[in-house]
DNA sequence: GCGGCTTGGGAAAAGGTTTTCTCAAAGGGA
DNA sequence: TCCCTTTGAGAAAACCTTTTCCCAAGCCGC
């Protein structure tokens, strides 16, 4: 089909110029932009003309200059220490979705938990002027191993710990342990347990707390939430703990998890156990790890903290600070939402 | 500490230009750049007094402005379509480690698989001038949802396939399946079974034909791969199917699994029915997926495919490509390597 | 016919850096 | 003392685009 010549991968034709333009189209560069931009005063025939000699010859406006000259570069930093977990993945598709059709690239930078890391890609970010930065990382309660508080452009925090007088986005935490509360009492559950991760996390108070509020504010006795690990591990411990005694009336007839992997742990012992899910106990996980929650026998129902959503939000935070809108400072908590699966069963009705 | 002045976020002192570092020594920028960059002839003094400047002052070249001039942006795109997947994480890990020593910083492409997300992306970073791309995804065996055969800039495909005479790495499953079931024999093991995903895969019969090659060189008899999904549930499943019937002695004594989800499956399908792992039956998975492969019971030893060296290695292989060296196309294949947990136990001596 | 306004388009600077060319001064040999 | 070479450093072009001025021609009213 095609000649040896041409399919050769040949690399060197450059892209053509605004000066290439003018010149086809026998017009001057200044006229050539204005053209192009919608922008000075000529004859429609002229700007039309003009737009078609681009057209025909492809030309591209380079972005270098462009920014050079705007001292805008259509570029944002993302900063993460979470390369290899669940969080930060879909913050990262939410914040490159949110900035892609604004003509806005992201620069991904893994810090890992090295300073020295996260001091080259701020640099190195800084350097090619990027617009601003999004900082990401695996914990809402900890800093990335570096510091932004004191960089000549915009910072949001989205899913980690912010500077103090930052912009950040968080999960509702608190408001998700309550849909999974409520969701229980709805269905007529009464003795909800809470197991959970480790007392280091904060997330692991904020939602064990909501638990204990809605169980009080509905009259319910409130007992200590199970701290423990993140892991299936723990879930099985915990159920040994907790169904391993005393009279089956003394049993929950729920458990809510700290997460998916924990409920996961939770509803094999269960079974294990020869106690049924849902129809024994229901139970709710957190974070909707699909992969998990759709493999728990039965689905599971979790807690969704909408990473995606918080990405686009942080995404066009940062692009309206960059904008010079001046944005409110301070932590701002995005709602979380339920997925229902067959892990908690239906109401009774 | 900080005076309110200071503390409030002001964005506007722009960075200090070169032009700035020069007049501050008392020299011109041509002279100023060239003691920054080595380059030139003038006294150690001058130079050294020049670089003294600039370190006092903080200077950083405009990377806009070089880029520019020297017509490359120490800048590549990486184009995913598995934005949600945990295979392109560690690559781009990996991509991203090898090239921030470098100064190369890299812009992460979500395209799901949308060709005019696809086109959209790869303009974008055609006009920021990278200096390259490297394209990956969620299967060896599909192109994303966009054209980079034609491009003026070099491309290097990672984990995806690569349009002909392009650079393509990819993992060599067939040796990974080997390592697996050769692990098997060393163990004694005689009856391999191959529990494994769909036929719609390219990687399934890669990795069935290698079990079956390996189980024919030493002489054993050969079955037929089970294939279905890529899930927990047909584990479950295909245990059903293979141990649900016949007599004891027909059964396998091994499973060599196309993913860690199915292995989990099994080993869960197989401790409900009372068989032990891995003392009546081994088991090991592939893609080494540590959060799934470490909550089996026992922990699960998998193929790993060393994803995050596969795309160190595509990011150097794009810089060579960059700097003009000429890489030989077609597809590299690198090696899987095995972690062993506990799922296939110990060898009989 | 002339001053002023509009119209269509160009020249040039700006953005920050690198590189090539040029040039003046100094030093050395005859 | 004169010529040639080396040394040290600056001027200017180049990269590509945008934008601000500026200018010439044509038109209006008077």
């Amino acid at each position: 089909m095609v000649s040896d010549a041409e399919s050769a991968p040949v690399f060197a034709k450059p892209p053509v110029t605004l000066r290439e333009v003018a010149a086809a189209a026998g017009v001057s560069v200044a006229t050539a932009s204005k053209a192009l931009n919608g922008q000075g005063r000529m004859t429609a025939e002229t700007r039309e003309r003009i737009r078609e000699t681009a057209r025909h010859l492809g030309f591209r406006p380079n972005s270098l200059a462009q920014s050079l000259l705007r001292k805008r570069s259509f570029t944002v930093g993302l900063l993460t220490n979470d390369t290899y977990g669940r969080f930060s993945l879909p913050l990262m598709a939410g914040v490159s979705d949110a900035l892609v059709d604004k003509g806005v690239s992201v620069f991904l930078c893994n810090v890992e938990d090295d300073q020295r890391l996260g001091q080259l890609h701020v640099e190195a970010m800084l350097d090619k002027r990027v617009d601003g930065i999004i900082a990401t990382g695996k914990r809402i309660d900890r800093h990335l191993p570096v510091d932004l508080s004191d960089l000549r452009i915009p910072v949001v925090y989205a899913f980690t710990q912010p500077d103090p007088g930052a912009v950040g986005l968080v999960s509702d935490d608190a408001g998700g342990a309550r849909l999974a509360v409520e969701h229980f009492l709805r269905l007529g559950r009464r003795r909800i347990a809470h197991v959970t991760g480790p007392a280091s996390f904060a997330v692991v108070h904020a939602r064990a707390e909501a638990w204990r509020d809605v169980l009080k504010e509905n009259g319910l006795a409130v007992g200590e939430p199970l701290l423990g690990a993140w892991s299936e591990g723990w879930g099985h411990e915990a159920v040994e703990k907790v169904f391993g005694q005393a009279g089956r009336e003394g049993w929950p007839d729920a458990v809510f998890c700290g997460n998916d992997q924990i409920a996961r742990g939770v509803i094999d012992a269960l079974r294990e156990r020869g106690i049924r899910v849902p129809d024994d106990v229901g139970v709710i996980g957190f974070d909707n790890w699909e992969i998990v929650a759709e493999a728990t026998r039965p689905p599971l129902t979790s807690v969704d903290m909408n990473l995606a959503s918080l990405g686009r939000e942080a995404g066009l935070a940062l692009l309206s600070l960059v904008d010079g809108q001046p944005a409110a400072p301070g932590i701002r908590k995005l709602p979380c939402r339920l997925v229902v699966r067959q892990s908690c069963g239906s109401p009774p009705g």
